[in-house]
DNA sequence: AAAACTTGTTTATTGCAATAAACTAAAATC
DNA sequence: GATTTTAGTTTATTGCAATAAACAAGTTTT
């Protein structure tokens, strides 16, 4: 299936909910939206029936659960932003996101770290 | 002024023409965005509008030119990301990039050198 | 000075995300 | 088996981004 992974905000929200939470009751879950975002069942059921149609959740027996990482939809939206605004160049995303800031030893550390796990063999 | 650094899609992509073409007489901009994005006349005059009040361009005697850095806005924008989407976490976001791809010693080099200038003395 | 053109504003129109009300059908309870 | 509850769908409603048509006022051209 050719799943469209841009979730709109209101969505994303909402799947956080359910990453934490899955499996869960789909009664539970309005219950939660309802707590958190003081959204009406149907509104609930709304969205969860999108995500379902673009088979990112799926709804059976009334247990509700992802079908989709939510790894992969960090992957996609750290993607689509870096292409959209920053030319596909990571560096010039973290330039842009350095700017004015200063980084500890400890955490430049981290990061180094981390680029040297995805150098390529 | 408190300026509202969020440019939607549309007021971006018009954004990145000022910026590559300023300054620049409003006919010529209306021109360039009909070639570009085949608006009307109006449609580039009332995004341009937009932008003046909130302080991000400014149109005098018909010459158009921004008052906000482009790194000003991309600045605001990956911040807004790692902010939304990685819990304010540079790692986290990386993560999500780079899962899946491969850096060469090149690549890698460069990001961990360019971290190493944010690193505070 | 009338006509034509230019610049910019005011006022629609459209599309879609976000939210919810109203309804339906099945299941549980009395 | 009638009534109430639960789960889910269908059908609005609202708000706002994106786009543009229609208009106004100034400037240039004839």
């Amino acid at each position: 299936m050719d799943k469209n992974l841009k979730l709109f905000d209101a969505e994303y929200r909402f799947a956080c909910i359910v990453w934490e939470n899955e499996p869960i009751q789909s009664r539970q879950l309005a219950n939660l939206c309802e707590q958190k975002f003081g959204w009406k069942r149907s509104t609930t059921y709304t969205v969860l029936r999108k995500l379902c149609e673009r088979g990112i959740m799926k709804n059976e027996n009334s247990i509700v659960s992802t079908l989709v990482d939510k790894k992969v939809i960090h992957q996609y939206e750290s993607n689509t932003v870096v292409e959209r605004t920053f030319n596909g160049s990571l560096p010039k995303f973290i330039t842009a996101f350095l700017k004015d800031k200063k980084l500890s030893n400890e955490e430049a550390k981290k990061i180094k770290d981390l680029i040297d796990q995805y150098k390529e063999d």
